[in-house]
Order: structure tokens, then C-alpha cells, then sequence
DNA sequence: GACAGAACTATACTTTGGTATAGTTGCCTA
DNA sequence: TAGGCAACTATACCAAAGTATAGTTCTGTC
């Protein structure tokens, strides 16, 4: 019977997919609320096939999660879950060695599926997730936003200056001053405060 | 048995607590991936006695979404879910009618209680949750701005410009200056973004 | 090979934001 | 009634943000 431990802050969609997967199939779940928790337990009994865990979750710092989980535990697969990351976030943990990507947006049978297929030692990716064309990119707007102003919001999101940015990126101010304006527009906002307050509302960073 | 119409565009999260309703206790659970769908469903039995609609799904448009359906069917109960809400959204919702609110953070037994709860004729408002009126610590360094620099704060959390803010609070724009350097100061941050962001973030507007 | 889009830089400018200092008023309390 | 505090105003100054225009480089596409 397969291992497998889930890591996710929401208590109530942690339950009801480890209730479900336990029901369903022959797969033994246990749960953790973050990533503290979830290497913990994985210390006390190193028996664990397949760890789920939750992008967004105490403990994770982005995508660093994912690598502290692999390298303490390099023979267990690690599978990153996620309701609200975009494509990009989605490549990256793939090409930081995750053993599968599951957005929450994916059909129950469908994540079942995708566990055996990790198990059985495949890669998991949902194919229709944001093609290499920007057609279905999140929610309007965003979609419309270039690599570089992207990163740029992204800064914006943490408050920081326009010098600030620029040495984050190695860019000039005066291109950041570009990038910040091109945002505002096509955002539809009239400053960075707005931006940064539109962006997390959209849950973006 | 009792009838629920669970709405939530994420399948997995909809259909595995779905399934746990199912198993768990006597309910009959239907499904719906967004608003329209849901009524439409609803259109055709008018049989259901619990609609849960989650507050980030196509056609929810905020809380009018809630509006709409209660309006429809003002015979059905209905729950708002929801994993990011804070306490404003969470107040206006049971402010606008709801039956209840629920955040994705409660436990799969708690959501099983409330619904029940719920179904009895009962208002469902998870009591730690933040209440309303509460003065509340404000987590640290809120606790010392003064009145008008909370007000200032709030308008700082719109992303409006000094100009703007004393506009509407019917002072000079020299004086908002001097709230929104006091209110910095206090928070700990160097610039209006920082302060926003971290205001929005301890859930204050 | 022409063209479009992105990322970048430069110069120049206006507006907004943030700091500093100094002073007035009204309220509350020791 | 003297002192402290919050709120407010004024002047002035510098830094940061945002706008405008113009031009370079690179990449990928028709």
C-alpha cells in the first residue's frame, strides 16, 4: 500500500482529499499542516512514497520548500499542489525536480490518476495547463504583462524602490521607471501602491 | 436526506469534499463549477436546502453573486466558502444574508458541524474568525497610530495619493504628509507601499 | 532581408512623496 | 493653570516616482 503524506495549511481541503484518496484507492494518507510538520514526521518513520505539498503554505518560501524536501529526502518523490500558481511557477518547480505538478483546478479522478502515474516513477504534468502560446493566462490584465514587467510587479508587491529593483534585476532605474509605467497602464491603476494592492488581491505573488 | 449544492471551480476541492459529505454523513451532494451553472441546476429541482458557493468562482462577481442567489431562491440556505476572505468580506457576507461563512482553513468534522448547524435554521460564523467591533491588539505597532493616522492609513490601503486622501478627510495635503511620515515611522517601513501591503496583510482593511 | 516586439539606455522634465522645522489651537488631566 | 498631546498649518527642500521622446540591440517571424 502506497505512502503518501499531505501537506497543505487548508485543514479542510487537506482532509477531504486524504478522506477521498483513502476511500477510493489503496493509498495510506497522512497529513501535515505545513513543511515544518511534514519533515518532521518524515524523520520519525522514512517510509514515505509520494509527498504532496501545498505551494502556498507556511514554511514554503516559494519554491525553496520543494528543494529542502528533496534534498532531506532524495528517494521520496515530491509533488508541488497548487490553486492559484501560474505556468511559470508550475515550469520552475518542475525543473527544480518535482515529480509532479497538481493544480486543485484538476478532477478528482484525474489526481488519482496522476499519483499512480508519479508512483509508478513518470513525471506528472497537466498537459492543458497554459500552452506555450499566453492565451488563457491569469485572471485578464496580468496576462498582457511582458517577463520583465512581471518581475518588476513582483518587486512592486514587496514595496520596494525603483533603485532597489533595478539592482535586484541589473537593470538601470530608468528602465525600471519603463517597465513600472508599462505596468500602471496596463494594469489600469494610477500608482505602485494600487499595482502592489492589485496583485496580491489577485493572489498573483 | 438532506440536499447540498456544492459550488467551487476547483474539481478537486469540490469533489473531494463533496465525496467526504457523502461518506461522512447523510447528506446528498450535487455539483457546480461556477454561479450560472449552480442556478441553473437549481432552476431545474428546486429541491435544495443548502447552496455553498465558494467566493472566488466565475460569475460570483464579490458578494453580488451571494445577492443573486438568495435572491433566486430565497427559500434556499445558502454558505459562503472561502480560503482567502478576510473578516470585511466575511462580515459583509453574512451582512448580505448569508447563512454562513466558511473558510477553507476549518476542519473536515467542523465544516460536517456547521453545515448541520446550518441546515437547522441557524447562522454559521466561525467564532475565532475576527470579531466585528473588536478594538483587538492589532497586532503591535498598529495599536499606537492615533486616529487620524488610521484613517490615513485606510486610504493609504486604496493606494490614494496625499492629495486624494486629504481631499476626502478635509485637510491640507501638508498634513497628510505629516500622518503618513508618522504613520511609517510607527510601522516600521520606509515608504506608503510598504505600509499598504503590510496593513492588507495583518487584515486591518 | 524586412519587420515587429522585448528589453534596454539616455536625456529631460513635472509631479508626488517624504523630511525638517516651526508655530497655532483645542482638549484633557495632574 | 500648566503641561502634554493630537491635530493642524506653513514654508522650504530634496528624493523618488512617473511621463515623454528617441534611439540601440537582439530575437524570432513572415
Amino acid at each position: 500500500m502506497p505512502n503518501i503524506l499531505l501537506a497543505d495549511d487548508h485543514d479542510l481541503v487537506r482532509d477531504t482529499i486524504a478522506a477521498y484518496l483513502e476511500t477510493v484507492d489503496d493509498f495510506k494518507v497522512q497529513t501535515a499542516a505545513n513543511l515544518e510538520e511534514a519533515l518532521e514526521l518524515m524523520r520519525g518513520l522514512d517510509s514515505i512514497d509520494l509527498l504532496i505539498l501545498d505551494y502556498h503554505m507556511p514554511g514554503m518560501d516559494g519554491l525553496n520548500g520543494l528543494s529542502r524536501a528533496r534534498q532531506a529526502f532524495p528517494a521520496t518523490k515530491v509533488a508541488l499542489m497548487s490553486g492559484v500558481a501560474n505556468r511559470e511557477v508550475a515550469n520552475k518547480a518542475m525543473e527544480n525536480g518535482a515529480n509532479g505538478f497538481i493544480p486543485k483546478s484538476l478532477k478528482a479522478v484525474s489526481l488519482v490518476n496522476a499519483i499512480k502515474f508519479v508512483l509508478s516513477g513518470e513525471r506528472y504534468f497537466p498537459f492543458d495547463f497554459g500552452q506555450a502560446d499566453e492565451p488563457v493566462e491569469s485572471s485578464g490584465f496580468f496576462a498582457t504583462l511582458s517577463s520583465r514587467e512581471m518581475q518588476t510587479l513582483e518587486q512592486l508587491c514587496i514595496g520596494l524602490s525603483n533603485k532597489e529593483i533595478a539592482r535586484n534585476l541589473g537593470i538601470q532605474e530608468v528602465t525600471v521607471k519603463l517597465h513600472v509605467k508599462n505596468v500602471l497602464a496596463k494594469l489600469g491603476v494610477s500608482n505602485r501602491t494600487q499595482a502592489a494592492l492589485l496583485a496580491k488581491e489577485k493572489q498573483l505573488f
